[in-house]
DNA sequence: AAGTGTGAATCACTTCACAGCC
DNA sequence: GGCTGTGAAGTGATTCACACTT
């Protein structure tokens, strides 16, 4: 049942409306209106409704949107109805901030482990050493037994970029399809992966272009 | 001398062939084809050469680019011939990580400052806590000072979702105009100030959407 | 022969504008 | 009267394919 190709700018925008639409709905809002959710996340309002148009009607001509029914509709289409468990590869300071960090849990993201090579962050502490309350950071080798017995589908890379290539490879080869690289490379991998990549310096880069555009 | 508009997209791209570049000249490569470059960064070849000719002719025909020269040419493009100071503010996890990342420094832009606010980070710690050497975490009254005498023009924001907004404006204030946002939520900012958003949980709920879109 | 540079064609996304419904 | 849903139009980005140069 594929219902047809979606554009990626709108599966984008579909997780900003769910984020405003839930704290929406937790303010006890009722009704909204497609201008409403537009001023709220920066976008025309026509854009909203075609994005949602993609999917079903969700609304009541001459009304709008039941806030709670399109928040449970938009979260089921994006699947964060559900809770996703997801390893971060990557012990330093990166990745000990996104295991710490809150706003995961609050999407329903749980960090379930943190890894690092053997050697490093494992070694260098006595035994057990762990960013937080009950999570561990696993040597490597551990990777795969603690995604298969957890089903995880996602994986974070916070490596440096020399090992990231090879750490991709280690997640694919455990069945993790899904993957979040903040190394600054571009990786290979199989056509049945997706990698999205958050790259800092490329995001400083295109506003140092911009910066430069602007004096000439 | 406003050339003619370029496509964000280019931009971006425009970035990672100035990393791949600089990496092929550190090697001392000499000729490069636009080939070579688009399977270095996932791109068609066609596209690369669509990219580079909207500033002007840098190739051989027949032959290739000379990789110093392009090399030199997309630095200046994007500006990152020069150095770049920018601020952070929010000395959290996410904060002092991104103030610790030598990435930044490789490719030019210089972390001089880390704000926090006074409570926080600041007034915790004895009397002046450093993240790293000669990096010390500024009260957030000290901002305007800083970025008017270091003539800094971008800002990174890592702080809590619900003081991003006023983080924001007090940069602007300041006379910062160029923006990185990790907190989740949708900055509003006057027409001449350029933000880029950095989400993670939007990411992995484009993730999880297609996880969802493949199932079904 | 090999590889660039680029108009033209295609594909993708956004915006418009209005019919349809409450 | 007000707001949704959506074809149609418009804009933007990518890909094609080939003339041009070494």
């Amino acid at each position: 049942m594929k219902v047809l190709k979606i554009p990626e700018p709108t599966v984008v925008r579909l997780s900003l409306y769910s984020r405003f639409l839930n704290q929406a709905n937790d303010k006890g809002m009722d009704i909204i209106s497609s201008d409403e959710i537009g001023v709220a996340v920066g976008i025309p309002s026509a854009q909203v409704r075609k994005d949602l148009s993609y999917f079903g009607e969700f609304g009541i001509r001459g009304v709008g949107y039941r806030v709670k029914d399109l928040c449970e509709q938009v979260d089921k289409l994006l699947c964060v109805n559900q809770p996703w468990p997801v390893v971060i590869i990557g012990a330093g300071h990166l990745g000990k901030a996104m295991a710490t960090y809150k706003g995961l849990l609050d999407r329903g993201f749980e960090v379930v482990a943190l890894f690092d090579t053997d050697s490093d962050a494992i070694a260098s502490s006595a035994s057990s050493e762990e960013v937080s309350d009950n999570l561990p950071i696993y040597p490597l080798r551990e990777l795969e037994r603690v995604v298969q017995e957890k089903k995880i589908k996602m994986g974070i890379i916070a490596v440096p970029a020399e090992s990231a290539q090879s750490i991709a490879e280690a997640l694919i080869q455990t069945g993790v399809a899904s993957i979040i690289n903040f190394a600054p490379v571009v990786l290979n991998v199989p056509e049945h992966v997706e990698i999205r990549n958050i790259d800092l310096t490329v995001n400083l880069e295109v506003l140092s272009f911009n910066l430069g555009m602007r004096s000439s």
